[in-house]
RNA sequence: GGCCUCAUAGUUCAAGGGAUAGAAUAGAAGUUUCCUAAACUUUAGAUCCAGGUUCGAGUCCUGGUGAGGCCA
């Protein structure tokens, strides 16, 4: 049972017997390090409720559980602050309960609605960049908090592979490509497929300049241009099903799958289901003529349809052309509707997409809202900030994309060269160190990506994320290899795996356990806030803790055995708690490094 | 023009309306006969501006300023 469900039960008995008035809530927080106490009553927010001196109410309260509540050993109360000293019995008792527990800080698997999450989502033109790891990262996180806290979740992406862009690469491959494949030119398929549509982009602007230089407009020109027709017609022919053109879609496309394929092994990610944008692109216009019908839309005299959220606070927004085709809201609509059809169990769809489209997903559910879908109260969009270089924003146009399998292949060099430096793993094989390497280089890009709450902005600063020290994942896959060497010494030594419940414990083992304690509720919030940072910063101050426990006692050369067992059990178990909150993360952790 | 985010040490990040605003990095000074020094200890340094609400505001409200985004 939980130390707060315990005393916050306790305090509003003792209230009501004391005063006769019953306290609405209980508000608890941590006792701050430079008083004595574990936890900490805050009695403002009584006052309320009663009235008097917050600090009598306090002494009286304080007085009443030392005397009643077995778990509290002292109390002082400095102002509102009701500081409580928690007994030794407790934390060790509690760290009986869950020493051999697995998957200590989970809730029951299933327990809750069962949920979607879609992040990727990218279009088949171009490689991967930071922009998109993010993103991918954020994603697949959140699925793993979401799963920690009890839901089902499945995973899964759309996929942009239709539209001007993909025609973009196929007729720049068809004009200047010379049947070069990934297998004949050993580039990535998507590197490939992204090399082409540079070019297009290369040719698009000299034709631009060109017609400018013969006297055009540059608005003009730049609707003109023959290549940029030419793609029109590619459009054109795909969408009237033509053979040859869907051929080449389908092949290139096919290039820029494994290409994407390779980097979502890479980074350790994968999903449940995917959606492909060409197959979901006509959804989504019934259901506009069903909304027509029901009074959420209307027509306007050019035969396009329209919401009103004026009453939203929004504007008119369109849902459907004058020509009858669909807009990205239509097949968003669409979209939602057919997923729920697909997981007829989920109850909420989590949208892992840059904020730069918060109007347009705010837009989407609240017309989901209005169509009368009841899974539609439960539709998050997990927007997050752009990635900024030290240089400004990223521009493919000016080439300071900072693409993903180079920086994955940066993070793995400097780990090695760290490493190689340091010159611990001489007995290691290479095949042995090149894995290490991938787990430290990733473990580095990725906690410094999810540190940062997802709704700000991050700095990407090259130099800086690969730095290993200090709050960043290295340092936390550090102590736990430590640790895990730690564990590997004390089996020769032979530990009890008999816990003494009488034990004294040293300061930093009770901060410990306290920390420890603290994981449930983590994930709770980190689930309820969508938001991996938390996990992040939780973990990296119990490894503080750690290392400052580790610094202060003698683990294996504690002479007192039980004492000993207990310190290698509780390390033990600090490196279970680090390992299973970086698995949320999506993060590796090394035996040795 | 309308709407939406963000603003905290030199820098990168924290802080459910609660105590003296925490870390990390960069700077200064220390700690290795002992369990991994990728560690630890000490030191200095910050809430954009002006009002308001509250016993109490980095946090909530209003108005500015600055950065970014969305919509025509």
């Amino acid at each position: 049972m939980d130390i707060k469900e315990v005393l916050g039960a306790k305090v509003k008995e003792t209230v009501n017997e004391l005063y006769g008035v019953a306290l609405p809530s209980v508000e608890f927080q941590p006792t701050r390090k430079d008083f004595e106490g574990d936890i900490t009553i805050v009695v403002f927010p009584m006052l309320r409720t009663i009235k008097g001196n917050p600090v009598e109410i306090g002494t009286r309260i304080g007085h009443y559980l030392q005397e009643n509540v077995a778990e509290v050993s002292k109390f002082n109360v400095v102002k509102g602050f009701l500081n409580l000293v928690i007994s030794d019995a407790h934390y060790l008792e509690f760290f009986n309960t869950i020493r051999n527990v697995t998957d200590f800080g989970h809730a029951d698997p299933n327990s809750k609605d069962a949920m979607i999450v879609e992040y990727s989502s990218p279009n088949t033109n171009k490689p991967l960049h930071l922009g998109h790891i993010r993103n991918i990262l954020l994603g697949y996180s959140v699925s793993k908090i979401l799963k920690a806290a009890g839901h089902k979740v499945y995973k899964t992406q759309i996929i942009n592979d239709r539209g001007i862009h993909i025609c973009k690469s196929m007729l720049a491959w068809r004009k200047f490509g010379g049947g070069e494949t990934p297998e004949s030119s050993g580039l990535k398929g998507d590197h490939l497929v992204g090399k082409y549509y540079v070019a297009y982009d290369k040719t698009y602007k000299e034709e631009v300049a060109g017609l400018i230089s013969y006297g055009k407009d540059k608005e003009v020109a730049e609707k003109e241009a023959p290549i940029l027709l030419e793609a029109q017609e590619m459009l054109r022919k795909w969408e009237a099903g033509d053979e040859e053109t869907v051929a080449l879609w389908a092949t290139m496309n096919g290039w820029v799958y494994q290409g994407f394929n390779e980097t979502y092994r890479n980074l350790g990610v994968d999903f449940d289901k995917l959606y492909y944008e060409s197959n979901t692109y006509l959804l989504g216009r019934e259901v506009v003529n069903d909304g027509l019908e029901k009074g959420v839309f209307f027509k306007k005299n050019d035969g396009s349809v329209w919401i009103d959220l004026t009453d939203e606070g929004l504007d008119e927004k369109i849902v459907l052309r004058a020509d009858g085709t669909a807009v990205y809201m239509t097949q968003d609509i669409g979209t939602a509707i057919q997923r729920v059809k697909d997981f007829p169990d989920i109850n909420g769809m989590v949208y892992t997409v840059g904020n730069e489209q918060d109007y347009h997903f705010k837009v989407l559910f609240i017309i989901l809202k209005k169509l009368g879908y009841s899974w539609a109260e439960k539709l998050y969009h997990l927007s997050y900030g752009m990635v900024d270089l030290p240089s400004g924003k990223m521009k493919s146009r000016e080439g300071t994309v900072v693409d993903a399998d180079d920086l994955i292949t940066n993070m793995e060099q400097t780990a090695e060269e760290i490493s190689e430096e340091l010159g611990k793993l001489e007995d290691y094989s290479e095949d042995e160190k090149k894995g290490l390497y991938h787990i430290i280089g990733l473990g580095a890009l990725k906690y410094y990506i999810l540190k940062v709450d997802p709704k700000k902005r991050i700095l990407f600063n090259p130099e800086e994320s690969v730095d290993f020290q200090g709050n960043t994942g290295p340092f936390i896959q550090y102590t736990y290899a430590r640790i895990q060497s730690i564990l590997r010494k004390a089996e020769h030594i032979g530990v009890s795996t008999v816990l003494d419940l009488t034990l004294t414990l040293h300061e930093k083992e009770k901060e410990l356990l306290k920390h420890i304690q603290l994981f449930p509720e983590k994930i709770q919030e980190a689930a309820d806030s969508y938001s991996p940072a938390l996990i992040a910063n939780y973990t990296y101050d119990l490894v503080k803790e750690f290392n400052s426990f580790y610094q202060q006692v003698s683990i294996l050369g504690e002479t007192d055995e039980e004492k000993r067992s207990f310190r290698v059990l509780l390390s033990k178990k600090v490196g279970e708690v680090i390992q299973s909150a970086f698995k949320l993360l999506g993060i590796e952790v090394p035996d040795r490094m």
